[in-house]
DNA sequence: GTCTATAAAGAGATAGAC
DNA sequence: GTCTATCTCTTTATAGAC
């Protein structure tokens, strides 16, 4: 066929890989018709809004993914709390591919990117957060411990990516990830 | 007079404020020289390499700032360990305006900036790392346990402050910092 | 050492053909 | 649904007056 397809998964997913890595700012047009095969025109037949809308888009499918391969299987019954942190460790593993990728709650809240944009990575953290509380509950801490723990954790998590991001290692995000289910889930 | 001067230390003030708020690629010269009250084309006279020279220099004197102010105290005799660590921590609190402001090594790492800037942010964390590693096996720690602990405390404030960034409070920087003292030196 | 003026390239965005 | 073509504005960068 003459015109290229492409469907709108592949599209968020060329997308995310771009502004995952380069920032909001750091990203073209151009760069995204490119990587997804298309030209910049026909990019707007399907984000009539722009890089905005596209880059709103991106936030709102990391926000489902995670919300559903990490945040769900916390609250799942079936496992022991510590059993099901490990899981999601395994997904965050997944995701942030090692600790070789960045987070797009630190790439994307940088300024330069549309309040709906902030306002959507300000809920996936406060989910997460919400997440990583009541396993700790579960697991036994008081309310009040539970969410400093949920807390820590995930400053451990952004922290450890930014640190491997610069020294271009990933130990140390590798040894976070092996310390949050006990520091989750024992007092 | 006719024409603006400005000191070359406030022009750097000026450019590592606006790229520690909207990092390499979210900063265009114009914005930097009017942050300056000068015209585009005098910025030439003084970094004829541009924003790449700019973002260079920034990145250079932060390291060189924090080495002084935060680094070196570390290192001196005269208080104990605990005691150098607390005026890290205020140290650290300022430079960051109590968690409302970004690290450069964590907005300036994003790619865009040059191989030149990355290799002076890889710098300044592997020193912050050596300071923090010496004040804890000072401090009693063993050189393993202060290595991790050392790469532990600087991947908390890296976290807290991505933290605060997106949810756009401070506490999670406050708490993190009051750990620091005994974290760094208690076993 | 800073200015005005301008070049050249790239950005986001739209119109209209197919 | 994607294309080519084009528009406008911004960006980086340079030339030359003062």
């Amino acid at each position: 066929m003459a015109h290229k397809t492409i469907s709108d998964e592949e599209m968020v997913t060329k997308a995310l890989e771009l502004f995952r890595t380069y920032g909001f700012e750091g990203v073209s047009l151009k760069q995204l018709a490119d990587s997804m095969g298309l030209e910049k025109a026909s990019l707007y037949y399907r984000f009539p809004g722009g890089k905005d809308e596209i880059a709103l888009t991106v936030v709102r499918a990391v926000d489902a993914m995670i919300r559903e391969s990490i945040f769900k299987p916390l609250y799942a019954a079936g496992a022991s709390p510590r059993k099901r942190v490990q899981l999601a460790c395994e997904q965050l593993r997944e995701f942030y591919v090692g600790g070789k990728k960045s987070c797009t709650l630190d790439v994307m809240s940088i300024r330069g990117a549309s309040k709906e944009v902030k306002e959507v990575l300000r809920g996936t953290l406060q989910s997460w957060l919400d997440a990583f509380t009541a396993v700790a509950k579960e697991g036994g801490l008081t309310a009040a411990q539970a969410h400093i723990r949920a807390e820590e954790a995930i400053v451990r998590v952004e922290g450890a990516l930014v640190f491997s991001r610069v020294l271009g290692e990933t130990a140390s995000f590798e040894r976070t990830l092996k310390q949050l289910p006990d520091f989750l889930t024992v007092a």
